[in-house]
This record gives C-alpha cells, sequence and structure tokens, in this order.
DNA sequence: CCTGGAATTCAACATGCGTTGAATACTAGC
DNA sequence: GCTAGTATTCAACGCATGTTGAATTCCAGG
C-alpha cells in the first residue's frame, strides 16, 4: 500500500534526504567495503533512486568521500581516553577499541582499504597525519612511528579477524576481556606514553 | 609479430597451461582480491583465452579454490620454525611473517577475506582447524584460542598496514627488524609454547 | 503570482563481467 | 589409421553496474 512515488520534488527538508543518503552510504560500505557496494543498493537503503545520490554527491568515489569524513572521530576517542581507567595501554585499547566497533565508518574503510586503492589511500593518511603525527612527540624515540605502527597493527588485527574473518575465538569473546590482552602489548610497543 | 594464436589444440602438455593458469590466478587474486580480480586479467595473464579457465577449473570460485590450496603451507612453516633461533616467539614471528610475505596465496586469502563471503570462510577455516588444532595441546590453559587469535592478529595486522595500507613505518622497515619487536608479543600471548 | 532553480524519478546508455555452446586442432586407444 | 575425447579459441548471451539527460514537482525571490 505504499504509494507510488511520483517524480518531482517532495514538500520538506532537501537535508535529510541528504542524511539518509550518506547513513546508507556508510553502512552498505561497511558491509559491502568499496568494490560491494553498489549506488542501487545504497540508494534503497536510503528509500529513493539511484539517480538522486549522483545528483546530490556526483561519482562514487566522492560518495565515499563523504560518508568516511574521519576527522570528527580522534576527537571522541581522546575524550574516551581522557575519561578511561588503568595504565596507558589500557586506556587506548579501550578507546580505540571500543571506536572501532561503534564506528561503521571505520569498518568500511578498513574493509576497503584492502581491495581499493582510493580508500587506502584515505586510511593511510587519516593514520599517519591525525593519528600518528598527534602522539609523535608524546612518544619518545626515534623509531617511536615504527612502535605505533606495531600497536596499531594488534588493535588493527583483533578487528580484522572479530569482524571480517569471524575467527571464533576472538568473535565470541568479551570486548573488555579482549582489552585486557591487549592493553600490555600496547604498553610494551608505546612504553611510557604521556596521555592527554 | 607474435603469429595469430591458432584455434584447437596445442601440441605439448595441457599440463603446463594449467599451472601457468593457477600461477596467474593466485597472482591476480593477491594483487587485486576475489572481487576485483577478473576471469579476463586472470586469462590474459596466462596467455590464454578467458574460456579456457572455465574449461580447466569450473567456476571463479573453484578457481579460487584450486589456486588458495593452503594444505601446504603449515609444513614448510614448521620446518622453518624447527630450523629457526631465538625464543618461541621469535622463531614463530620469523617462520610465519616471513611465510606470509612470500606467499601470494596468503595476500589473496587475506584481501580476499575482507569483502567475500567464501575467502573468509576459507581463511577461517584454515586458521581454526590447521593452524590453532595444531597448536591446541602445546599450549596451557583454557583460553589457549583466544591467546593465539591476539597472537595471529598482531602479525596479520602487521601485514594488513604493510601490504594492503602501505603504512610508511611498516612498509619501509626491515622485515627482521619487526621480527624482533613483534616476538616479545607473541611470546608474551602464548606463554611458554612448546615448538617442534 | 511568476519565474528560475533545486530536488526527484524514469528510462536509457555503455561497459565489463561470468559463463556457455559451437567450432577447430591435437592426442590416445583400439 | 580411425575414432572418442580433450584442449583451445571465438562469438555471444544475459546481467549488473556507474552514469547521464530529460521530464516533473516543489521552493524561494522578485
Amino acid at each position: 500500500m505504499t504509494p507510488a512515488p511520483r517524480r518531482g520534488r517532495r514538500p520538506g527538508d532537501p537535508g535529510e534526504t541528504r542524511r539518509a543518503i550518506l547513513d546508507a552510504a556508510r553502512d552498505e560500505f561497511a558491509a559491502s567495503a568499496y568494490d560491494g557496494a553498489t549506488i542501487r543498493a545504497i540508494a534503497e537503503r536510503a528509500g529513493v533512486d539511484p539517480a538522486l545520490v549522483h545528483h546530490h554527491f556526483g561519482t562514487k568515489e566522492e560518495l565515499f568521500v563523504a560518508a568516511h569524513d574521519v576527522e570528527a572521530i580522534p576527537a571522541s576517542v581522546a575524550a574516551a581516553m581522557a575519561a578511561g581507567r588503568g595504565t596507558p595501554g589500557e586506556r587506548l585499547a579501550r578507546a580505540y577499541l571500543g571506536a572501532m566497533e561503534a564506528n561503521p565508518n571505520v569498518e568500511g574503510l578498513l574493509r576497503s582499504a584492502a581491495t581499493n586503492e582510493h580508500a587506502r589511500a584515505l586510511l593511510r593518511d587519516f593514520m599517519q597525519r591525525t593519528v600518528f603525527d598527534a602522539y609523535q612527540d608524546r612518544i619518545g624515540g626515534e623509531d617511536a612511528r615504527l612502535r605505533m605502527g606495531l600497536a596499531a597493527a594488534q588493535m588493527l588485527g583483533v578487528l580484522f579477524l572479530r569482524r571480517f574473518v569471524g575467527l571464533d575465538a576472538l568473535a565470541h569473546a568479551d570486548l573488555e576481556d579482549i582489552v585486557e590482552r591487549v592493553a600490555p602489548v600496547l604498553d610494551l610497543h608505546l612504553g611510557d606514553v604521556r596521555l592527554g
């Protein structure tokens, strides 16, 4: 009994439609990665014609970039870290693993980075410029970036096996349980981090 | 001046063509992952018509499975580990990281597991049945599988950032350098492993 | 109230994909 | 040496995809 969708502009705020498309794109990219996600599927999820997606966001790559505005993430992670309890490693692990699991952005970006050149560049720049640069001077030593990379690798590998591969041992484990075990690794890699 | 390829069977061993196709498939899957790799590209890489790929290996999924016969990997890894030097963690790290970097199989499987359901199942089964089961009783404790998962996550995350994302700090680092830093993490996760 | 522009759908396009069936060339068993 | 089967290419089908242009409906400014 859904009334046949008619042509032409609708009454109401077009900004809402824009947001709906962005949300749909985030979810679809997270579920199927860049190459697997189709404009048609995103449009359907948003209850909209595929052509409208192009009208608002241009090409598929531009939509991907628009949907993965990662600049907002670091602030929320920093807040979670400042409010956290335990050793630096524990607070880092809880904040980052939590953020990665909660944010479809991150899942979409990671899934796509494994296959798509553009997503790869986006993730690389995000990690290097937005994350690593921010911690650079709070971590001693000349090999600071290598050690940050290894710490990131531990957390990212967990996400990979937990969400993408679905490895039983990790997929069914409690996140706090994992945090407890990942924390000492971060402390080992990073040494004494001064947070905040 | 390449002679126009003529129709019909060629003189010589057809097994060689089969092998060429398998090699091409491995490389192409490693470079572009399951969804990105096309039968046409594989065929071209092997210097062969796309239809021949189907004739020999059936559907694309069947080709993927045939190209990723991972059963042979554990044996070579075990050998590298037995001959290795250093702590258990060091030997594990060197053997597995080395094998992952040397084997296009692994790269293709990992890249594809991020997006494709079938590859995911293949990798999951490989890790659980072929790797984890083999170490199960050599590692103490009830949470052995969780700890193995975390150890695997550290190594896998390194590969992900190094090869897929191309994170500078890891991509340009010497592998032996990484081995030295990953080793204590494995020892931390796994405790005292009895190798061999 | 009228008019220019923005939002929205529809229909279609070109392209690339996995796959198939027929046609041809070689090989092995009788 | 014939004959059944296999290896190989060619041409094509059917489908899904990203993208575009025209048609229609609403909104905002004069």
